[in-house]
Formats: structure tokens, sequence, C-alpha cells
DNA sequence: CCGTTATCTTTACATTGTCAACATTGAAAA
DNA sequence: TTTTCAATGTTGACAATGTAAAGATAACGG
């Protein structure tokens, strides 16, 4: 019994992931507590999958600017192929960071100290304005993270916003 | 009958809000088509407190750089003090942008336009970076966007959130 | 007086999440 | 080998929900 690899929409109804899966339609209570049980783990996995997507495109780029904007782009872009994935990992209704689930917290803080890292690298090559590194974090995770929204929303076409993302990061040029 | 004033969560049920308005379980559909109508309603009601919000916090500051901040933080407060209204605007499943209702596209319009003039006169004093202002924009509108998103959620406090703001926007210093 | 419109009700139905009460089955324990 | 027991499933029931159809009531303009 391995369902979990459908995962259409964040609505789904307990009844509809049985059917699929060929099943009576209590089964699922003897694997997931609740329904909140069920979906709270596909937005485990989908964590798991953003995590590693970032992690590839920060690993495959050199230049501390460069991977920077790799991972915006490797954010934005998951957002915009697996939108359900993505708004299940950030929706507090099945996700609360007050309480993450046992196997979310290490994700999140994987996560956060990815970034943390990146940015640290690219305030050392100048890329980034200097001094405390958490408030440039917190905004650039914030803007990520709403263009994303904007993507997935229908606000804003990917190609804008990936360009947006170059623009605020300060101007390519190196300085002199 | 003005009910609409209740508006708890955006997952309300059209027969509480007929209970709530001591009434036949029934009597919304005569007032709108669906669930969905109504819910729509509720947002396009929370779209105009937000424009009118911005809208305040702009016109209460002189100088560019200082407004396009109060705007801001006046996008960031609002979805912190009404997160229901808040993600209810820009939900998709309620409010998709490819087709908006009748009443919300004007107000999207505005909105776009007010940050619009703010980039822009915030350019012409030099507190953002000259060029196309349409990336700048939309690279802004997510920065909010997501510090919005990540307080609602929980991610991120309130106050780290009015903190990042005010360190991504280029340094309060003058040039010269 | 008659017809129309707005407002609301009652009744009904399919779907959903959840619970309780069994069945089956395979492996460990006796 | 026999017994026990947990894992895995089933059936049946319940309340709540969204939605639809039909009718009731009142106001009001011709």
């Amino acid at each position: 019994m391995g369902m979990l690899a459908d995962t259409p929409a964040s609505q789904l109804s307990l009844r509809e992931v049985a059917r699929a899966a060929q099943v009576s339609h209590t089964a699922p209570y003897h694997y997931f507590t609740d329904r909140q049980g069920l979906i709270r783990a596909v937005g485990v996995e989908a964590m798991r999958r953003l995590l590693q997507a970032q992690c590839a495109a920060a690993q495959a780029q050199d230049a501390p600017r460069e991977r920077l904007l790799a991972l915006g782009h490797a954010y934005v872009r998951f957002a915009a192929n697996e939108p359900h994935a993505f708004a299940l990992v950030f929706d507090p209704q099945y996700c609360q960071p007050g309480a993450p689930a046992e196997d979310m917290a290490p994700l999140i803080a994987d996560n956060e100290a990815l970034l943390a890292r990146c940015v640290q690298e690219a305030q050392q090559v100048g890329a980034l304005p200097p001094g405390d590194p958490e408030p440039i974090a917190t905004a650039l995770w914030g803007t990520v993270h709403g263009l994303a929204q904007l993507v997935m929303a229908g606000h804003v076409p990917l190609l804008q916003a990936e360009a947006a993302l170059g623009a605020l990061l300060p101007p390519p040029v190196h300085p002199q």
C-alpha cells in the first residue's frame, strides 16, 4: 500500500484517496490518526523535496551571489511546478510552525541554516550589505516566498518573478 | 439582512452563517449563487479594506522612501491583524486573478497603480536604483507579500518582519 | 384584483469525516 | 503445534455539509 504518490490537491478527501487506493473508506485510519494526519504527512514529504531542490541548486553554483540567486530560483520554481505541495508546506492549518510535526522541524531548521550560510557568504563577498545577517535573510526569504505565492496565485507570471528576483539583489556589477 | 459583518474564517459553512443570521440554512442562496459566491464577496470586501489601509498609510508620509516603507508596513500589518481576510484576498481558490470578480478587478488595478507611483517617486529621489520600475515593484510586492504570509503562518514574528522590511530597502543614508 | 418579485422555509439527497464493531492474517510466544 | 496478538482491513452507522427543488409569505405596481 504505497499511496501518497498522487497528492493532487490539498483538499483531497480521505474517501477519495481510499478509493484511489482501491481500499475501503476507513482503511487510511490505520495509517493516519486523522485527515490532518494524512495531509501533514504529505506536507512533510513536500518540504523534503523543496529543501532538496534548494540544496541541489545551491551546490551547482560557485559564486556566492549566483548561489543566492539559484536558491531563490529553486524556491520559486518549486512553488510554480508543485503549487499544491508548496502551499501545503506553509499552510498553518496543517503544518503550524508553533508545534511542527516531529519530522518537519529538522527540515525547517536545515532550510534556515542553508539560507543563513548563503547570506553570510554573499556578505563576505560584498554582494550583500554588511551587518546583522538575520534581517537580511528574513527579507530575502520574504521576497522569494512572496514571489512564489504571487506566481502560484497567478498574479505574476513566472518569468516576471524571476526577473524581479535578479533586479532586487544588488545590481550584478562588481563594485570596481 | 446585513450579515457579512462577522466573517470569522475562510472556511465557514453556509449553514453556520445562516444560523448566525437566525435564518434557515438555504436563505443565503437568495443572495449568493454559491458558497464560493459568499466567500468571494467577503474577499472583495477584505481587498477594499487592504487597499484603503495602504492609501491611508501612504498619504501620511511625505518623503518617498518613508512612504514606500509605510506602504509595506500597512500591508504586513493588515495581514497580521486580519489574517483570514488577507488570506482570502489572495486565495486563488476563491479570487483567481485570471478572471477576477467584477468588483475585485478595479481594486487590484488601483493597488498596483499605487505601488507603481510610490516606486517611481522613490526612484526619482534616489531611494531606489534607477531603471525599469516594473521588476522593482514586483520584487517589493513579493517582499511584503512574503513577509505578510510568513507572519501569518507564524514563521516570523511581526517585529522581525518589520525590521527586515527596513533592512532591505537601501540603507536610510542619503548618498552624500 | 392579479401577477411578479424578493425573501425565506421545508424537505430531500449525495458526500464527507469519524467512530464502533467485527473480520482476516501472519508472526511471535507458549 | 497451538495460542495470542498486533497489523491491516471491512461493514455499517452518525452528524454535518453543500446543493437542489418546491412551495410559502409578503410587498407592490399594473
